[in-house]
DNA sequence: TCCTATGCTAGACAATATCTAAGTCGGCTG
DNA sequence: CAGCCGACTTAGATATTGTCTAGCATAGGA
């Protein structure tokens, strides 16, 4: 989206061709790739791109706040453009297919204080495991 | 612990000088640790032993049901000998530092159906974040 | 005690992520 | 609109984590 561009523009952003392919495959596809995913997406516009440079634009975003990193059973992390609006996450134990969900109540409240150690807890976060419906009918 | 051993010989392990030491490293601390920290304490006991086994016995505990793989932000899996009651993690966003919790309700009866996509929801593992006792106070 | 399948070992290999040194370029300044 | 500077990018080396292989060792039954 030309959304985000906007916003890291006016946060400073030095706006590069790289960056640029970075954020818009990100803001493209409104699924988990992993950075090497990106990286492909990102090379197959601008074949001169780097890996280094993807996973420096993957952190960057991070720490931006713009791109969430997901880190479910496989090896390598993913990155969850839905930054913007809270959101859990239900994962196919079988074929690893991620979506995001809405859940209704608040985890955070259902942790008593006999139960935080003194810890100030800021969010909580869900991950659903179960079977995606092609899995199960497999 | 030896109850620990015992669950494992009556399912028909053959008990070796390496599996003993990793289970007794994991039943001894609470705590949560990567394959690394355990094959480091197991090879304070017994030397010669590789990472390959630590790698195995780890994998063998887990699929037994024993320990539980836990995936942080951090990049190494760590593993929770924690496996008997059900529980969710606490972690220390600064430090790293995790904690066993035990909140009240059930997450996944807070996702409704329209939510689940079709999928056959099994369960669900909350990660809480926040700052510890120390890492607030610093 | 002996045998055999299971387990162990070292080290190679694979996958993912980070670092480094040198070259490039966005965008401010004048 | 040209020059400059520091932030950005690059290729490739390196680090970290995990898996595989081939041959040796051994637990535990006969």
């Amino acid at each position: 989206m030309s959304d985000l561009l906007e916003r890291l523009r006016r946060r400073g952003w030095r706006m590069t061709a790289q960056r640029r392919v970075v954020a818009e495959v990100l803001a493209g596809e409104h699924v988990h790739l992993t950075a090497d995913e990106v990286h492909a997406r990102a090379a197959a516009r601008l074949p001169e791109i780097s890996r280094a440079t993807v996973y420096n634009t993957l952190g960057e975003l991070v720490a931006l706040g713009e791109v969430i990193e997901v880190t479910t059973v496989k090896r390598a992390k993913t990155y969850d453009p839905n930054a913007h609006r809270h959101h859990h996450h239900l994962v196919c134990v079988r074929c690893g297919a991620v979506r995001d969900v809405y859940p209704t109540g608040d985890p955070v409240s259902d942790l008593p204080s006999s139960e935080r150690f003194g810890f100030t807890v800021q969010e909580a976060e869900i991950t659903y495991r179960g079977l995606c419906p092609g899995c199960s009918a497999g």
